[in-house]
DNA sequence: CTGAAAGCGCTTACAG
DNA sequence: CTGAAAGCGCTTACAG
């Protein structure tokens, strides 16, 4: 059978398509028994308006796309591992689509490929996607934001690096959560606490150290300039930091690594130099990733409220609230990071 | 800026929208000189065709659905276990889609609520999708199956239990699957080799204790009937099957659980009863749920080809080879499942 | 090999 | 409060 249409609605009703139509949008002017009559006669039939005709001919096309890096999530996909970032980001958007009649379209995109400007386009012209969530690195990705913006197609980005480029930025308050994880451990009773700095070119390195010495400060404890030590987000820099680390002559009593990567090398290091953790000394890390619950002893770390973040991107684009040509921060509108208890810290020994 | 339209690349190359149309859709009958400059025309014009225009005026959607279940899919993102199965069918349904210009959906749908018939209904008039991917447990609901070809949507039941409803229906080997990994521990020593049952409702509980008897039989080993335990795929029934299999005069010195669940639950018993895994008995699962990699001891399981299964699934969609009346199965064309040696099955002890 | 006309199923902008 | 007309950007069916 045929498709039922507007028109089929209307005849059946007895009034026009304008009428059904302004019923089936819940828009105002329509007299209550005009309204009753209308979704009578679309029950009746089985009536549900076509999304490519709306979409067509309307200004919105109900449809909130995601754009991911295409190598990087097939990856996670087929490893089985990683994956929850972007788990908890499609939870997060779905939420709200389902609710509010939208579609979720996650993308795939060929970064740092000739052909992204290509890709990007031909999404952004044939979806015509009320808005875009961007993840890292999309979010960064200065082609793709070009394009959003020419289009101007509303878009968040996730946790952005950089923030020029525009878009609603939604990132994490990394100096709260270090500062929240460093008063975890002195809560633990230590006075003497290690800091592994990330990669100095990305701003999140530089808010998480800011955290641990405001922490630091705010309880009376003094920071030891080698208590400092460089990283870069690899395992490796978490080896080198803690061997370091645990050279000083007062060693620190607790490690704490801006990132789970780092602090599963600092865990590495103290077991080669015949340590345990976290009897002999506590290590924390940063970001929840996926190694980090599979890790001996398990991680204690940060985890980023990112169900929410995707959840209030995605409402904000739906509901209109980021102009196509927006360029601001969003941080005070989410939830602080969570502090993830595992095995890994500990009161020092006595 | 307004979009670039079919009109704007006819004006600036000089022929009418039909040929223009042509040459988007790589039709024949085109000369190739106009096809150049057709081409040319677009890309400098940076048309790309709208999604919506060609979805309402044409016969195809370029969408391909999948429906999973919303609480389950939520519950599994939500505690960032048993995803693995869906993200593997994101990756075999995302390569083809990419390939061939479609766009894959995901939609979770309310199974068992009053919702689901509006739920579906809505989906399947307002996508129009060219092919649907049905999942476990949408693959034997029969509102969504009546739906599906009432609309004449071509559609592929993804593990289906009943072969009754439709479709195109892709179901893993059980038999072929049982009788490998009976090999696998025939081949490793083992001539007391228990089984412990699935559920029985399910057909898939059969044909892996038929795989298991066959491959027996081919190795000349008689099957004695204590060795067959009841179970129904729980963790639960897999520790009672295993503490009868485990108070029999002659133990059993391996154990092939129906599914991982049980399995786990045979470890359990064998744990408690003072015995080790796999030193004193070997178990061996089936399914590779997530928990298999991270039990104590990993174990060894089968799994199913679902990146293959959803990847041939949505080609056979997309290239039309699914007919909306179809009902049959396909499994000649996948790969057979995949022998997981993890650390809980080895040789018997001496 | 190419094109003019009609129409897909809606919303927009306007009139009453 | 309701409706007639136009048009969104394409493909279909047909003519030449």
């Amino acid at each position: 059978m045929a498709s039922v249409t507007i028109y089929d609605v209307a005849a059946q009703a007895g009034v026009s398509i304008k009428t059904v139509s302004r019923v089936m949008n819940a828009e105002p002017n329509v007299r209550a028994a005009t309204r009753e009559k209308v979704t009578a006669a679309a029950e009746a039939l089985g009536y549900h308006p076509n999304l490519s005709a709306r979409s067509l001919a309307g200004s919105k096309s109900f449809v909130i796309a995601a754009f991911v890096d295409a190598s990087l999530t097939m990856d996670h996909w087929r490893s089985e591992q990683g994956a929850d970032y972007l788990s908890r980001i499609q939870l997060g958007a779905t939420g709200p689509c389902r609710e509010l009649g939208y579609h979720f379209l996650l993308e795939l995109i060929d970064h740092d490929t000739p052909r992204v400007r290509q890709e990007v386009g031909n999404l952004l012209a044939a979806l015509k996607p009320d808005g875009v969530l961007l993840t890292p690195p999309s979010s960064d990705d200065q082609t793709v934001l070009d394009l959003l913006r020419k289009s101007h197609t509303p878009f968040v980005r996730l946790g952005p690096e950089r923030d020029v480029g525009g878009g609603l930025r939604l990132k994490m308050d990394d100096r709260a959560a270090a500062a929240k994880m460093t008063e975890h451990l002195i809560g633990l009773g230590h006075r003497r606490i290690g800091f592994v700095l990330g990669d100095a070119r990305y701003g999140s390195s530089r808010a998480r150290q800011q955290g641990y010495v405001e922490a630091m400060a705010a309880h009376g404890l003094e920071v030891q300039a080698d208590w400092i030590q460089a990283g870069d987000f690899t395992f490796q820099s978490g080896v080198e930091a803690a061997r370091r680390l645990l050279s000083l002559a007062a060693r620190p009593t607790a490690i704490f690594a801006s990132n789970d990567d780092m602090a599963l090398g600092c865990l590495s290091a103290i077991a080669d130099a015949g340590l345990s953790t976290p009897e002999h000394i506590s290590v924390a890390g940063f970001d929840d990733s996926s190694s980090a619950r599979f890790s001996r002893p398990q991680l204690t770390t940060m985890r980023q409220p990112l169900v929410e973040m995707a959840d209030y991107a995605t409402r904000a684009l739906i509901q209109g609230e980021v102009a196509a040509d927006c360029d601001q921060d969003a941080v005070g509108h989410l939830p602080p990071s969570e502090l993830i208890l595992r095995k890994s810290t500990a009161p020092p020994a006595p």
